[in-house]
DNA sequence: TGAACCTGTCATCCT
DNA sequence: GGAGGATGACAGGTT
């Protein structure tokens, strides 16, 4: 049984599929007996989202990541947890036992009007899977209980009795080789362990068939004595057996019945969605056991309905068909939602009505003629509002990709870095394109005061060039800060010649030696004069350098940090060199020394600052204090020390800053195509779904339409299905009894 | 030449 | 209250 309760599981989750997306909120509390696929499917995508999304964010807390409000995780975070309440509530169908192994009897009796029925249409793995019908698990004790069990009668009833249940068996005399394929696959189905089921092969249709209203008790295990009396009624016309009639359809006494009898019909609703939701006020209005296939499909109402509907300890199967033109006006008071019974004959005629019907309801149509794979009216009108979102969507892609450009498209893929690799990269070695370098590269030419580059600094002569810790030259592992000496620095300017050849090939700019770079810097003229001079030594040992290893933790490119001006002159585009001689026109500029510093450099060279810009960004705010402590300065080099610093901290920040807007676009994009990823593979389970649903509710009635036309009153009169209900009580109790004594019963227990 | 984009800077708010 | 981060807005440069 547990690969049936398994695959029933599986249906359940398709029809809480179906009714989340037709906005019901539905629980199933079957969570732990979800498959795996299921569980991706529905939770897992979002759990796994979700529990990512925390890993992501403890990972970066634990890397000492600041984590802003605004943070990519944040809100990824939280959006998965909109996910994943949304998808948990997709697990909240809970479906009355009685409604679903009344499915299961249907299944499996597809009899068409008038003869036995034929196999089904599905393929057989369908058919076997839709046939693998468990009881939902309403009390999972009890679920367990059964499952230890090892029963396969879990069929019916299961909440209320404890015995072993059997599932019906029909085996007519009536040498009909589809009817006994169609039961003894059930058998095999719903009772694998149970193998020898008694075939009953008599049957009195004449005896004990109470007509008047009172109810007929059936004094065996409710299905099985379905299939008994089912079994019999084919054959009844041959060998009558007057014991089981009577125990089928054996009236007793209404005050002995269980209170809790719960008519049941295959309404058409299931069918027919929308009217369901607008006869919420009858179900309400109609007896609290009053079930129908409609109410799977209620909306809000469906929780209460169902949970209170799941107490029950019996049901009943009120089974008429709309070819008996019965109405549901003088059944409704019964619970049974008759206005919405009007079952179609399976007839291809009725199914198109049925079809129209649906495609005619606002809400719910589910129909679609075109869709439909299998020749069954199972295309949605509301899958076609699902496709025109996602038609939406598609377009809105192209949208987005069209406005982002190729460029940007291409740079969206190549940047779908995980939050490490960002930092790595940032950090690390520029692998931007060369365009990115080429902005880089420009960034020298800004006026930002940011040009922290000890070439152009005071402290350019001792600090080698091309070993500002964020230039696009430095390795990821080891910022070095650009105060370190040459000696000191693992990037030195041979390394950075390399990656120049790299980028300029044999541009003969590159033939610039080493000297001739110094000789610039000579040129240059540093502000401060020797920086051993004028730093303390404790600037230039590894504890200072220590003090700087928090911006391993600036998540952003500081490409402010521009190497020497003959080094990037080196580096440059040619028109980025044609740019820097347009520079030259302009007076002041000395290609030699200034061309490529910014204002705050100029500045601070003008004010003699005694340190490099990039030291009085970067350093902590208590050595920062101690370094302007230590030197005599005047109002104005403190000004303008104060605003490089300021203006350089807040550079930094709008680089982060941007940085974190662009992974914020690009954790949309991926977020928006997960999601429609999701939604696309949630459309297609509801297909399915909607297929099953269809094919189950055929089934069932062929089967009301098959058990009624053998049931028999005490005057051989064919029962009126419409007149009947059939109700599966505790004690495994069939009974079949009229709609006015069903009526009388509710009236007496209100009354109570 | 104008649009689009990038980047630095300022102002402001907030911690 | 200062320092600094975050961010919108603006301006200038580049393509």
């Amino acid at each position: 049984m547990l690969y049936v309760k398994k695959d029933f599981t599986e249906g359940l989750i398709q029809i809480a599929i179906l009714l989340s997306l037709c906005g019901l909120r539905v629980d199933l509390g079957m969570e732990p007996y979800l498959p795996h696929s299921w569980h991706d499917m529905i939770l897992g995508p979002t759990s796994a989202l979700t529990q990512n999304q925390f890993h992501n964010l403890r990972n970066r807390l634990e890397e000492g990541h600041s984590l802003h409000p605004k943070s990519v995780d944040l809100e990824q975070f939280f959006t998965s947890r909109r996910l994943l309440g949304w998808a948990r509530s997709l697990d909240r169908l809970q479906v009355p036992p009685v409604e679903l192994e009344t499915w299961v009897v249907q299944q499996e009796l597809e009899l068409p009007p008038g003869g036995f029925p034929a196999r089904p249409s599905l393929p057989e793995t369908e058919d076997i899977e839709a046939d693998r019908i468990v009881p939902p698990v309403e009390n999972q004790a009890e679920d367990e209980e059964l499952s230890d069990d090892g029963r396969s009668g879990a069929l019916l009833c299961q909440t209320s009795h404890t015995e072993p249940l059997q599932p019906p068996v029909l085996v007519p005399e009536n040498p009909c080789s589809d009817l006994e394929l169609q039961w003894q696959d059930l058998l095999d189905i719903l009772q694998p362990e149970n193998p020898n089921v008694e075939m009953m092969t008599s049957f009195n249709p004449t005896l004990d068939i109470g007509t008047s209203g009172a109810f007929q008790d059936v004094e065996s295990d409710p299905l099985p004595q379905l299939s008994k009396s089912l079994d019999c009624v084919v054959p009844q016309a041959h060998q009558p057996d007057p014991h089981l009639q009577h125990g089928l359809l054996d009236t007793p006494n209404p005050s002995e019945l269980p209170p809790d009898l719960l008519p049941l019909t295959p309404s058409t609703e299931l069918d027919d969605h929308s009217p369901t939701l607008n006869r919420r006020a009858t179900l309400r209005n109609s007896a609290p056991y009053s079930l129908n296939y409609t109410d799977l499909l209620a909306d809000n109402d469906l929780e209460d309905f169902v949970m209170g509907a799941n107490n029950f300890t019996s049901f009943s199967m009120n089974l008429f068909t709309q070819e008996d033109g019965m109405e549901s006006e003088n059944l409704s008071d019964f619970g049974v939602n008759f206005q919405s019974c009007d079952l179609p004959a399976p007839n291809i005629q009725q199914k198109n009505n049925l079809t129209q019907d649906l495609l005619a309801s606002p809400s719910c149509a589910f129909l679609l003629p075109e869709e439909d794979e299998d020749g069954l009216p199972s295309p949605l009108t509301d899958l076609l509002e699902d496709l025109n979102i996602l038609e939406g969507m598609r377009l809105l892609d192209i949208a987005l990709e069209e406005g982002l450009g190729p460029d940007m498209a291409a740079r969206l893929g190549e940047e779908a870095y995980t939050d490490g690799e960002t930092f790595q990269q940032e950090t690390g070695r520029d692998q931007r394109p060369p365009s990115q370098k080429k902005d880089g590269q420009d960034e020298m030419d800004s006026d930002s005061g940011l040009s922290v580059d000890f070439s152009h600094s005071p402290a350019s002569s001792y600090v080698s060039e091309g070993s500002t810790p964020y230039s696009s030259t430095s390795t990821p592992s080891t910022p070095s800060p650009s105060w370190v000496s040459a000696v000191e620095s693992p990037f030195s300017e041979d390394e950075d010649r390399e990656d120049e050849d790299d980028i300029l090939g044999s541009d003969m700019e590159l033939e610039v030696t080493v000297k001739q770079e110094k000789l610039e810097e000579e040129e240059m003229g540093a502000v401060g004069g020797d920086v051993k001079q004028v730093f303390p030594a404790n600037y230039m040992d590894h504890k200072l350098l220590h003090s700087f290893n928090w911006l391993e933790h600036i998540g952003h490119d500081h490409t402010y940090n521009q190497p020497l001006l003959s080094t990037s002159r080196r580096k440059m585009a040619p028109k980025q060199r044609r740019s820097l001689r347009h520079h030259k026109a302009k007076p002041y500029h000395n290609i030699s020394d200034t061309e490529n510093w910014n204002r705050d450099e100029r500045r601070a060279q003008a004010l003699k600052i005694p340190f490099s810009n990039e030291l009085i960004i970067h350093l902590p705010v208590e050595d920062f204090n101690d370094l302007l402590s230590s030197y005599q300065l005047t109002d104005e080099q403190l000004t303008l020390v104060r605003d490089i610093r300021r203006r350089g901290k807040n550079k930094i920040a709008a680089q982060n800053c941007r940085k974190r807007k662009h992974d914020v676009l690009l954790s949309l994009e991926s977020e928006v195509s997960d999601l429609r990823h999701h939604f696309s593979q949630l459309l297609r389970e509801k297909r399915e779904t909607l297929r099953h649903i269809q094919e189950m509710k055929q089934r069932l009635r062929a089967l009301h339409k098959e058990i009624f036309s053998h049931l028999k009153d005490e005057d051989g009169r064919q029962l009126n299905a419409t007149e009947h209900v059939l109700q599966f009580g505790p004690n495994d109790r069939v009974t079949v009894a009229s709609v006015a004594a069903d009526k009388n019963s509710k009236k007496q227990k209100d009354k109570k």
